[in-house]
DNA sequence: TTGAAAGCGTTACCAG
DNA sequence: CTGGTAACGCTTTCAA
């Protein structure tokens, strides 16, 4: 059913004070008697230009009287370049762990003196979204996931992105890469399961859309794991409702299978669960891991295995991106960042 | 310990292709053999002018060829307006329910031709935050929380915002308001757990920053459901850790509650684990009630009850910010949007 | 149907 | 130390 908002009353405005048109630096120089050239030296702390006590102080004040607040897209026509940092939104509901990276990184670059805005793309795809980006002109453009192509790269550089970093599986001509290879999470559930005498391993890999760029590489990574060994790999698809998980467990004794990487904690806890309620013994009868290392992993019981992600701190990929919008021209460097390890607990 | 980059060699770029300069509608208009003009007719489809189909294939050419990007810096410049839709990115880390809701209405605004950006705005507190928002000269500024103040919403209108949107748990004068008072969440737990016959009531507050706009109000509340009763409000302040969650089981005694609201349902998680393993029956000895409807409640024994938020639709929001921006002058709207009701399930 | 020119708000250069 | 002026890229009015 929509939500229907409902209406509160209020009280009329008290005569809306004219609605004089945005003020600009010529306002501000006509109001403190200045060249608008002076205001800027003013407001911008020149240090090329000395401007006098009295006179900085009634720029000033000119200034805060008007409310002036400077407009970037002129500044940034007149420079030629900007500071703006640009990331597109997350389309799909995102971790916690991938949250608070984000967040990290923005205090960090804006430590740089950078600006950080997340681009709402949605329903755009690839190069139309680069191009979107690219309208903008930013100085640097963060691409997580897959989906941005060399053609896109192209694009941004092309409109003056002196750094295009790309976080995802796998690096992109011209850009930069931290390469988050997921690969490597669902080899070190499989050596893990394995090495703890499990053979006949399920894999779960999430129904829904958006997240193929993690769940096939460690579904991947699973089976590259155990190549060649006496061992079986199940994919095991799942939406994350709790139907779904009961639909699982209710042919688990048909699957005959003694382990499972869940994809992530989440998974891992609906599907413990719905074994649970199976009369399933975890990890007697199955064993069971996650990955991503979150809280509710250590609030279950038994405590749930997982594998713990170590993404790249904040602060050195900002670095990163500083690097690179001084020397546009260096060779893109490519990063391995993903430390992915096992934590062991009660439920593996 | 701080997370080190490991590098990976690369092949050298192969002679990077003269590191042209941005190409403007100038050096379309050059390789097209047309005026500047035309360009722009062309490429913004411009029905007032009629250009000949050879001359817009030739434009259309040129700029494909020069991988043309409009500066969106130069058109909202001559345009006097943007499109662009501005909003704070979230520095807290924000529970999926809101995050689905940010989903929704961007995708809901760019269906109505907006360009929806996230500002990281991490550090600048209140009307810090709306001057720098301002140089962006946004048509509109969706701002959640509180934290927004006249001053602020005054300096965002006098640069140009069309529309100012609150979506907090008060409105702010000039600005349109969606009211999403959690004082209505706290009220449905408190009566709920009364009504359930409990008397001695503990209310979580989590401790992590950031959290108390939706925190004390809903400490609140479930004040405001017990006052004139002979039920006693506990306040409980909770990190989110394991241990905190063990500490305050182990006085659990002696504080003599009968029930509890935690927060919402991930502090229910963490609070109904330690109660557990402390040999607290939940609910026969203390009842529990979580809040956000989260999909963790539904996997817990006893299954959780919560408080199920119903937030505004994306579209319905979308249309009040298009609203606005057709009509400035307009007297700002008052809503209240933030549905509130309990989901008993078999914690309480 | 096309072209020339003005102007949006800034800043940097160069005279006063 | 300060003021005039040009230029950034784009759209739009007016003239051809």
């Amino acid at each position: 059913m929509r939500h229907v908002m409902v209406q509160i009353p209020k009280t009329p405005a008290p005569a809306s004070p004219a609605p004089r048109s945005v003020p600009t630096s010529a306002d501000v120089a006509r109001l403190a008697g200045v060249s608008r050239a002076t205001v800027s030296y003013v407001l911008n702390n020149t240090s090329a230009v000395r401007i006098s006590e009295p006179t900085r102080r009634r720029v000033h004040e000119a200034a805060k009287e008007l409310g002036y607040v400077p407009h970037a897209a002129a500044r940034s026509l007149r420079a030629g370049h900007s500071r703006l940092v640009l990331m597109p939104a997350p389309t799909v509901p995102v971790g916690q762990l991938y949250g608070q990276f984000i967040n990290e990184l923005q205090w960090a670059l804006s430590r740089l003196d950078y600006t950080v805005v997340q681009h709402g793309s949605v329903g755009l795809h690839g190069d139309e979204a680069a191009r979107a980006w690219a309208e903008l002109r930013p100085v640097a453009v963060l691409v997580p996931g897959a989906g941005l192509g060399p053609k896109g790269v192209a694009v941004l550089k092309r409109s003056g992105a002196r750094a295009v970093v790309t976080l995802g599986p796998e690096s992109v001509e011209g850009a930069h890469a931290l390469l988050m290879d997921h690969e490597a999470v669902g080899r070190c559930a499989g050596t893990h399961l394995y090495e703890r005498g499990r053979r006949r391993i399920g894999v779960v890999v999430p129904e829904e859309a958006g997240l193929e760029a993690f769940s096939l590489p460690r579904l991947e990574g699973v089976r590259n794991a155990l190549r060649g060994t006496d061992a079986t790999v199940t994919r095991l698809p799942l939406a994350h409702t709790e139907e779904a998980g009961a639909r699982l467990a209710a042919r688990w004794h048909d699957l005959g299978l003694d382990a499972v990487f869940a994809y992530n904690d989440e998974y891992a806890m609906l599907l413990m669960r719905a074994l649970q309620d199976q009369g399933v013994d975890v990890p007697g009868e199955t064993a069971l891991i996650g990955a991503d290392d979150l809280m509710i992993g250590r609030l279950l019981r038994p405590r749930l295995s997982t594998v713990h992600l170590e993404l790249p701190s904040g602060r050195d990929l900002a670095e990163l991106v500083d690097r690179a919008v001084r020397d546009p021209g260096a060779v893109p460097e490519t990063h391995k960042v993903l430390g992915a390890t096992v934590v062991h607990r009660e439920s593996s």
